[in-house]
DNA sequence: GTCTATACGAAGATAGAC
DNA sequence: GTCTATCTTCGTATAGAC
């Protein structure tokens, strides 16, 4: 995937803007003064707005599913839930901005880019709900899938956003210790 | 506390249409016109487009504590956590719109309603924080409150959104069965 | 491929009638 | 207290220069 600088400015500074604001709530011109790229280069790069939106979520979805996959292969049972969790942290540390617009936006369903978010739950939380089918065959797995999810989801954001001086071994811990 | 038939209709429209497609995106002209009203009645009774979210949202977490304490009331340790978690599916089934806009704007640090959306985490988290720390002393009370509210945010979310055929007991049993 | 300038529509807010 | 009409700003998107 060949990505110019320009595109990769693009994308940092209105991940950071629109994880704040919202989407609506963020102009172009917001985005490119942040970016240091004049207005036209956004439309130029991503055609229009939502486009850019939507190559963020793309993107981002991709890259989360993908460290999550990585971490969970080879295990089973709870060692590859624990490692899914500890991932998921580590992802939302390492990108939280992506992890605010992901649960601003996974529920919501009257927006133009909902074939893209829909991805966050198929593919995202999907990685969660094949190992809980393989650990706990009795139990329904995108239900569990999504208490799991959203326990790790809500803790890690509550240490980035009002806790940061927290570890994320702290965060870690207190996830595991609630979802035993 | 008095409200108007109006008031109360602009607020039911705006909610729900604010939870689909987010606040920005929701123009004072759709909500009057979904709520039956003219636009000029919402300024009358709001005051500006914001001041009409913030009432919304100090409304909903009214509703939602109130009902999170009464639920917890004279009640300890597990048992005190159980009506906690069934006490917010049952809330959430009842006002689906207004998780939406909880979960999409708690973490958010960018917006007007700052103030008013800050009381979600200090208010209705802090319920399950308070029973936490009663119940488990030596665990992180707001790291666990949070993954605790979060799973089961989550999973209701998960259940409403996109698998309503689903009871509340279905939901209940796997977010209980997590969490345990 | 990136910039500046501009067109054009949308949306928050207000004034005044009823 | 609610309505209609209007003002004004802001924001997406495009055209064309460099």
């Amino acid at each position: 995937m060949r990505t110019t600088a320009t595109r990769d400015h693009i994308v940092e500074a209105a991940l950071s803007l629109v994880a704040d604001r919202g989407f609506t709530a963020t102009s172009v011109d917001d985005i490119a003064s942040a970016a240091g790229v004049a207005k036209g280069s956004v439309f130029y790069n991503f055609g229009s707005k939502s486009g850019l939106f939507e190559a963020i979520i793309t993107e981002g979805v991709a890259r989360l599913t993908a460290a999550l996959r990585a971490a969970s292969d080879g295990l089973h049972g709870r060692d590859a839930l624990e490692a899914l969790v500890s991932e998921l942290l580590t992802q939302i540390r390492a990108h939280p901005d992506f992890a605010k617009l992901m649960v601003a936006e996974t529920f919501r369903t009257g927006r133009s880019w909902q074939d893209s978010i829909r991805l966050v739950r198929e593919e995202s939380m999907g990685t969660f709900a094949v190992v809980v089918a393989e650990t706990w065959p009795d139990r329904d797995a995108s239900l569990t899938a999504a208490a799991l999810f959203g326990a790790a989801l809500l803790a890690g954001l509550e240490w980035l956003v009002f806790q940061p001086e927290r570890t994320l071994e702290d965060v870690r811990a207190a996830v595991l210790a609630t979802v035993h």
